[in-house]
DNA sequence: TACTCGTGGGA
DNA sequence: TTCCCAAGAGT
């Protein structure tokens, strides 16, 4: 076993013995005096709930609030997105990352305004479309469409796994089947979506994955690991992959004013946007490619993606409008000369918006 | 299955 | 500083 968080070996808890309608009261009864008041939860449409759960995959309330919003005003129908352009959409979403998730929003969007705007009224249906997995299929289905069906996201693992005392792994797809599985017979036919959205309530300001609040929580008499104490041992976590490091050299060609981008591929890390040119730290120093009087110095910035480490040094490099000097892009084409308000109205990413916020400081652009 | 894919906040 | 992790999905 090369995981040894996974490995600890005390004993195995033998499954607990269930009371559906007991975790059901308690738990619903807790959602209606102390859930949260969030916006999608006003809203009945299949549109705003669906919106909500993927820009909430991986991110924090706080952050995907105003991009909500953003998106409802910009959209405010399903219809409405599926008749944007792709560069609209990721556009909106910049910022918000995983830049993916806007790409198959997009193209779900189109399908289901193919279906004269209605989504399937399914998990099963709904876990055809891009972009829409196992969670989030449960997620709409329960709450937009009442299916009796779970939907368990990070919160449930940790809310379940503690409830139970078993050794569920977070992030383990196999794991993860087995809470949806033991909590089949405890979802409540006539609320599915708020027994759900209590669950993930529950996760989030109580069953904290530090320091949990058991004395607040509602769940506390039928928790096996509050009664053991050993609340911080579920769930089980993987060993993370470690963080690889990688220095880039960020060229900004400028010339007449305009300056040089590239699109992305469409695979890969940020397909789809907008990126200035860049080098890799094996490339040969600045001072043997460009003159010193000929570029200005952006500085220094380190970006920090999901496992990877960018040191980033930016360069503005002029170039001579009488001359072709420009080298070519890493794509092998000639880029893609921009003036400074179309450089605003594409979708970049932070890592490489960092350097166009300095540029637009330094008013060498028009 | 394990890895890839962004960004920001909190302990 | 460093690590964790947040309404995960696609490959």
């Amino acid at each position: 076993m090369k995981d040894k968080r996974i490995e600890h070996d005390d004993q195995i808890n033998p499954m607990p013995a269930v009371d559906p309608q007991g975790i059901r009261e308690r738990l619903l009864n807790w959602y209606d005096h102390s859930g949260r008041d969030l916006p999608w939860r006003q809203r009945q449409d299949a549109y705003a709930i669906w919106l909500s759960e993927i820009m909430l995959q991986q991110t924090q309330i706080q952050t995907a609030l105003p991009f909500y919003q953003r998106f409802l005003t910009l959209w405010p129908q399903v219809t409405d997105l599926a008749l944007a352009t792709e560069e609209q959409v990721l556009k909106a979403w910049e910022g918000l990352g995983y830049y993916s998730r806007a790409r198959n929003l997009h193209r779900t969007a189109k399908i289901v305004a193919g279906r004269e705007g209605q989504f399937p009224p399914s998990a099963a249906g709904l876990r055809q479309l891009p972009g829409i997995g196992a969670y989030t299929a449960g997620a709409i289905a329960s709450i937009a469409f009442h299916e009796a069906i779970p939907a368990v996201d990070g919160n449930v693992v940790r809310v379940i796994a503690r409830l139970a005392a078993q050794p569920w792994v977070r992030g383990r797809e196999a794991d993860r089947k087995s809470i949806e599985h033991w909590l089949e017979p405890v979802i409540p036919p006539d609320r599915p979506g708020d027994f759900n959205q209590a669950l993930m309530d529950l996760g989030a300001t109580r069953c904290l994955p530090s320091n949990p609040r058991c004395a607040d929580c509602p769940l506390r008499s039928l928790c096996v690991a509050a009664s053991e104490g050993t609340q911080d041992r579920y769930p089980l976590r993987r060993a993370p992959n470690k963080q690889a490091e990688e220095k880039k050299v960020v060229l900004i060609f400028c010339r007449d004013g305009r300056i040089r981008v590239n699109r992305q591929d469409e695979e890969g890390l940020l397909s789809g946007l907008y990126a200035f040119d860049w080098l890799d730290s094996t490339d040969p120093d600045i001072d043997t490619i460009w003159p010193e009087a000929e570029r200005v110095n952006l500085g220094h910035h380190v970006h920090i993606f999901s496992h990877r480490r960018w040191q980033m040094q930016g360069w503005l490099i002029l170039l001579d409008s009488s001359e072709n000097n420009c080298p070519e892009s890493q794509s092998g084409e000639e880029g893609i000369w921009l003036t400074r308000r179309q450089l605003d109205e594409i979708p970049m990413a932070r890592a490489l918006s960092v350097f166009r916020d300095r540029l637009f400081a330094l008013d060498y652009c028009r």
